[in-house]
DNA sequence: CGGCTAGATGCGTGTCACGCACATAGTGCG
DNA sequence: CGCACTATGTGCGTGACACGCATCTAGCCG
């Protein structure tokens, strides 16, 4: 346990709160008490409320990693892409790839309780996104436009997970994200 | 109390929850009990908790209410306007009229445990707002663009709200929200 | 006028977040 | 080489809360 960092330890938490509730299926915050989860991640019951101070939060966790990964995406690709090509290869190489799971996709989504936290965890990715977006475009950080434009490109993917989950015959879900991000780009 | 319908009984307890919420400031959330919501809205704490499950849904029910009439006031725009004015006077008259509360909205907006419950009712904007686009542009409802286009305006909505709040010297909100909008519509 | 329903309220219970104190491993310094 | 010091995990106790259940009251309809 201590040979572990925090960092790593957030990870086991998040994850054993993502999969306890998953296996749980609907109704799971219900089911799924504080001291599972802890014991599921070996930690202590009170050590899990070091990290995360609800189960929402936990759950979400690592979708939320996920999603402020998407500016250092951008801004790893090459200089000499157009920006819609960009932004397009850098959402679908966070987001769909690999191909996300949708049993844990519509825990976050569709569970009342924890979209208020999923949403949360996408909007945390608006920032560095309108960061990267204002580096790339050459203006000065901080430019409304720039935020407006990150907003629309998060709430795109959002939308197009949304989508991608209602649909029963499964197209890969890179194809709807691009779909929906041609509305905004 | 009886005399009171249901929707009253609701707006009366949302309205003291903000209202005491505001008066705390910052860390309202530790200080402000469901007690004191409940007396001041005049009800018991038990019927309080038939209406809201936490004190961050009650006191972001106002400002859910305010978002779910975007779509009636898009609706309600002359037909021969164009798509874009049409969007932008129902955003206008929606969230900028009267002019915000800035305490109210700082309090909602940049206190970390409401902003969950927050963004949970911007996004409920976002059905009905792509029901009156999909209507007023003539496309089937559920269309992926349509919603894409609702969450790119909520998105932008939201980010034109964080931008007034951190400017000192306020220019009136419908400035901001014309400028958030151009760059999405 | 009597029963009926919806809504408000009281009470009891299981769960939770968090402050506080302690134990222990890893670390830098003399 | 040993010693304090710090960071982190953990146990315990407390206050608050969400919610199920039972009750009561007001208003309504026949």
């Amino acid at each position: 346990m201590r040979s572990r960092n925090k960092l790593a330890v957030r990870e086991a938490i998040g994850e054993a709160a993502l999969r306890l509730a998953v296996e749980q299926g609907p109704g799971a915050l219900k089911v799924v008490r504080v001291a599972d989860i802890a014991s599921a991640a070996g930690v202590a019951p009170r050590t899990y409320n070091n990290y995360f101070s609800s189960r929402e939060e936990a759950i979400c966790a690592v979708h939320a990693g996920q999603a402020r990964r998407l500016g250092k995406a951008l801004r790893a690709r090459p200089a000499g892409e157009s920006f819609v090509d960009a932004v397009v290869a850098a959402v679908v190489e966070t987001f769909a790839t690999p191909e996300p799971d949708r049993a844990g996709l519509a825990m976050i989504m569709r569970t009342p309780e924890l979209q208020g936290e999923a949403l949360k965890a996408f909007t945390m990715a608006e920032e560095p996104l309108a960061e990267a977006i204002a580096e790339r475009t050459g203006v000065t950080a901080g430019d409304l436009t720039c935020q407006v434009r990150a907003a629309a490109i998060a709430g795109a993917v959002r939308v197009a997970g949304r989508h991608w989950l209602d649909t029963t015959s499964p197209p890969p879900f890179a194809t709807v994200l691009r779909a929906a991000l041609k509305s905004v780009l």
